[in-house]
DNA sequence: TGTACATCAGTGAACGCGCGTTCACTGATGTAC
DNA sequence: TGTACATCAGTGAACGCGCGTTCACTGATGTAC
């Protein structure tokens, strides 16, 4: 079969935001090719006609996944929420169950300090970018004290995350939730709000 | 050859505590049976004298490696240094750079939230047992209050760990850990300290 | 207008490899007699 | 005291399986003439 001219570009596309999603629920590691290719509706071998390696196409999909939260908190921002919404939205029951739409910190951090350097400045670049945005909204505080609040309220909503999805307890990963919800809220100067 | 009466049980211990180690370095699904056990002085066969499964091993490891830091913070209390001296020498470039004796939640959180429930569940008592001590080093605050903090302040902690070990330029990791610090001082009752 | 050929995204079997697990075997030492 | 046997932690080859990757092939459609 022969193909219009943005087909593969498509294709392509369609295989970066199944990785994207299915690397956050079950790991890089946890995700082969041919499981990820069956998910974007193609089989095994199509992957080298358009990526060189998985290598390459974490590097992009970890690109896609934050880009993507960037743009959403871009959105809280828009429609005045800010970062109280982003937050409220973060520590949700909704954002804990489902990790493949969700934070990709909470999800590949750890799986992403021990990839290559190629992979860990695609994060560095999208965690960076989404610092920067996040800084702005901390008017009464320096550029250097907003990027810094802006920075431990990632650490502590990406930690809180992981600790409420792998406790098997239900009361404890909702305390946990809360627990996070609340001094996200403090850190951000919504303390109470 | 026949051994003295504890040599089993040294054994298994020595493979739970290589496990702990390993696991926290290479990931749990990164590091297999076999190079565990040569790390641990022996063959892959003896694997299964020991332990059902390489679950069953994964569950155990993790309690250690909770116990361990429970000890850990027990230390800091002793000595005088609280949660000060916790953090400050969490939030350090040793720690950052040895991930294999450091916090199991910034190494395996991600890993132990898509394991069995046994695996989740040693997870969930070894992190009740450290937030509740931890809990005690907030004397002002009602004990939900004070649990809540130390709920909060383990989730920042193991986040900005992950994003510092994550990060692959240097001077933004550094960044990630100050920034870190400085937040969780502060959680902790102990800003500007 | 009709036919032969080129294109190329996608197929699916196969590669070597490492995984978790199984199992027949080893061999140093304790015990039985 | 000496010999035969039992014990059992550990060995290492082998199992089936899924991994990331390679590659000869397919076949619908565009292009050449």
């Amino acid at each position: 079969m022969r193909y219009d001219k943005q087909h593969k570009d498509q294709t392509r596309q369609r295989i970066v935001e199944t990785a994207a999603f299915r690397f956050r629920e079950h790991g890089i590691e946890g995700e082969g090719v041919k499981s990820l290719m069956a998910a974007a509706g193609l089989t095994n071998g199509a992957f080298y006609n358009h990526f060189d390696s998985k290598e390459d196409l974490t590097r992009e999909a970890v690109t896609a996944a934050l880009k993507e939260r960037v743009t959403r908190l871009q959105q809280w921002i828009d429609n005045g929420e800010g970062l109280g919404g982003l937050i409220r939205s973060y520590f949700s029951v909704r954002h804990r169950d489902n990790p493949g739409l969700g934070c990709p910190s909470s999800a590949v951090a750890a799986e992403v300090a021990r990839h290559s350097q190629a992979v860990r400045e695609a994060y560095t670049v999208g965690v960076n970018e989404f610092v920067e945005l996040a800084a702005t909204q901390w008017a009464d505080l320096s550029p250097a004290g907003a990027r810094a609040r802006a920075i431990a309220l990632y650490g502590l909503m990406a930690g809180a995350m992981q600790v409420a999805r792998a406790t098997s307890d239900a009361a404890v990963s909702e305390e946990v939730l809360a627990a996070g919800r609340a001094a996200a809220l403090e850190l951000a100067g919504l303390g109470e709000g």
